[in-house]
DNA sequence: CATGAATGAGCCTTCATTCAT
DNA sequence: TATGAATGAAGGCTCATTCAT
C-alpha cells in the first residue's frame, strides 16, 4: 500500500539524518512517491514523524507481547519480554533510532508523542512486577513501583545502546546480564533485604 | 564574563527548544548580547552547542567527582555519586535537558561530542565495579562490567527522566531505590547467585 | 523560458549595481521569479554570473562572427568585425557593462571566466593579423602579433567606453577612426616602416 | 605619518582582495593601526578606496609628467610618457591593480572618481597630440582628437595586463611596439591617409 | 489521482561602523 | 588620542508546503 512504502522510507531516512536533517525531498524521492502524495496521506512532516513512531512503537510492543506468555512466571514473563526486546531491536536497527534518539527530543511538536508510549510500557512493566510481589509477605503498590520499572526500561535502553558499540555480544547474553541484575536486585527488595546508607 | 552570560542562555533555550528550532536571535536576545558577540565568543551554532554540552558536562562530572571519595567502600562511593547525580540534576534541569535530550540525536555535526563523555563515565563506573570485585573470589574484568555500567547509567538516566513527572519524589529516596536494585543485584552475582532461564 | 527570464533580469541588475551591491532580491524581482526557481535552474549567485558572462561573451562573439566572412581580406575582415562590435555594444549596453565593468575584477571567484574570452579573442585577432603578414616580405610569428592584438582589443575597448560619455559619434565613424589609425600603423609596420627612438 | 602607513595598507589588500572582499579588519590589521584610527584620518571605506586612486593615480600621473619634457618633439613625448607609464606599472603593481581592476567598476560609490582621473588623461593626451598637428596643413581640432587618445590609453592598459602574463617582455619593447602602430598610424593620418571602406 | 514546478518565510552569518574606556 | 569591544542591518541560501496540470 501507499502508506507503507512511504512509512518505510521515511524511518530508514529519519533514521540515517535525523528529524531535522532529513528533508522531504529525501523521503519522497527514497519512497519513489511525490511529496503531495506524502502531505495527502500522511499529512505535514511532523504528523509523518509521528505516523513513524506510532507505527514502530506499535511493533515493537507487538513483538515484545508476542513473546510474553501471560500464563508464565514472572521472571520467565520479564525474560523473554526482554529478549524479544533486545532481538527485535537488533533486527530493526532503523526503527530504534528512529524511536530512541530521534523522537526523544524535549521541544518539538512531537515530543509527547514518544512519552506516551514508554509510560505506557512503564505501566506495564510495573503492573507486571507489581503482581509478582502480590503474593509475599510485602506486596508493593504499582505507583511505588514505577520508579523500578522506568530504571529497568531506561537500563535496556542503554544497554542497547552499548551493544551497538560492541556488537560480538547476544541478544541472549545482553539479555541475561539484565536479569541477573534487576532480577535478583528486585528479588532481594522483595524479600526484604536493603541496601543501606551508611549512617 | 561574557562567555558565561552567553552559555547560560544558550543552555536555556536549547533546553527548551532544541537545537534545531532555537535561533541564534534568540539566544542573543536571551543572553542580552548581540548576535555577533556570540559569533566572536563562540564561533557558529555548532560550536556554540558543544561548548554548551562540554560545560555541562564537565559541571556534571565534577559535581559527582566532589561527591565521591576514593577512600570510601565502593558501595558508598556508588551511592554517593548516584545521590550527587540526581541532586545535581534536579537543580539543573536544562542542563540535563540539554545534555540528555538535545544532545544525544544522530545524525547532527555534535552527534560525537556527547558520545564522548558517556562513554568517559560508563568505564569510570565499570573501573568502579571492577575494583570492587578485586578482592572476591570471582574477579570480573571491566570489560565484562560495561554492560553493567551502562545500564546502571541508563536506569539512572530513566528514573530521571520518570522524576520530572513525579516530582514528590526526593533525589535521596531515588537513589536508595536505584541502590537497592542495582547493588544488591550486583552483590548476588558477584557472591556467584544467578538467575537463570528456564530451561 | 524561465532560464531566459532570469539571466536577462539578472544581466539587467548585475549591469547597473554590480555582482556584490546586487542582490538576489533585487535580481528575483526584477525577473518576475522567485529566489528558490534561480537557485534551481542557474545555482548560487557566483554561478549565475558565471552564466551571465557566458551567455553575453557567446553573444558578443557571435555577432561578431556573423559580420566577419573569412573570404574577405584581412582588413575588411577586421572592419567589419570592429563595426559589429561596437554596434553590438551600442545596443546591448548592460551586456557590455557585465562583462567589461563587473567581471574584470581580481579576486572574485568568477575572475578567471573572462579572463578566458578575452584570451580567446586576442587569440582570434592575432590569428587574422598574421594570416594578413603570410604573403609579404616580413611574415610575423603569431606570438609576436599578440602584444598588436591586445593593444587592438584594449583600443577598442577604450573607445567604447569613451563612447558612452560622447554619444553623438556612430559606431560607423568610431569604427572608422580606429581602423585608420590601426590598420594604417600595421600597414606601415609591415611595410618595413618602424618609428625609431631618438637615440 | 599616519595616512601613509594606512594607505599602503590599504592599497595592498584592496589590490590582492579587492574591494568588497577586503574587509576594514583586513586592512587595520595590515596598517597596524587600529580601525576607529582609520575611520578618522581617512573615513568610511569608499572614502577610504577614493583616497587611494586618488593617491595611486596622482603618482602615477606624477611619474609620467616628470618623464616628458615639454620642449621635446612630440613623438618623443609621447615615447617618453609611454615608457614611464609601463615601467612605473610594473614596479607598482599593486598600485596599478587597484586602480585598473578594481576601481573601475561601476554602479560603486566611487565609480566616478577614476572616471575622472582617466578623462583628465585622455584629454592631457589629445591635446598634445593636437599640438602635433597643429602645424600641419590638415589641423585637427581637440575633441576630435579625444576618441584617438582614448584608444591609444585603452590601448596602453591592456597591453599591460597582456604583459602581467607575459612577462619575458621589457617595458622598453612594448612601449616601442605601441609607438610603431600608434604614431605611424596616427602620422599617415595626419598626412591625409586614409583607410577606407570598401564601397 | 499524481506530479512537476513554484514560493513564502526564516535562519545563519558577516561586516562596516561606532561607543566607552 | 587610540583602541578593544559591541552592534545594526542586510544578504545568501534552504526547505516545508502548495498550485496547476
Amino acid at each position: 500500500m501507499r502508506e507503507r512504502q512511504i512509512l518505510d522510507a521515511a524511518v530508514q531516512v529519519f533514521a540515517e539524518h535525523g528529524f531535522h536533517q532529513a528533508s522531504m525531498d529525501e523521503i519522497s524521492d527514497a519512497a519513489g512517491i511525490s511529496k503531495p502524495m506524502i502531505y495527502t496521506y500522511l499529512g505535514a512532516k511532523d504528523e509523518l514523524f509521528v505516523a513513524c513512531i506510532r507505527r514502530e512503537a506499535g511493533r515493537l510492543i507487538e513483538a515484545i507481547g508476542e513473546a510474553v506468555d501471560e500464563n508464565l512466571r514472572t521472571d520467565e514473563q520479564l525474560w523473554r519480554g526482554l529478549r524479544a526486546f533486545f532481538e527485535y531491536v537488533n533486527d530493526n536497527r532503523a526503527s530504534w533510532t528512529v524511536l530512541h534518539r530521534q523522537a526523544n527530543i524535549q521541544g518539538e511538536p512531537f515530543s509527547g508523542e514518544l512519552a506516551e508510549w514508554r509510560d505506557r510500557a512503564v505501566a506495564l512493566i510495573a503492573a507486571l512486577l507489581t503482581r509478582a510481589t502480590a503474593a509475599t509477605e510485602q506486596p508493593v503498590q504499582t505507583e511505588q513501583m514505577e520508579p523500578f520499572a522506568a530504571a529497568l526500561v531506561g537500563a535496556g535502553e542503554s544497554m542497547l545502546d552499548w551493544w551497538i558499540d560492541h556488537p560480538e555480544h547476544t541478544a541472549d547474553g545482553l539479555s541475561r546480564r539484565l536479569m541477573n541484575l534487576m532480577w535478583l536486585g528486585f528479588g532481594d527488595m522483595v524479600q526484604g533485604n536493603r541496601w543501606k546508607p551508611p549512617s
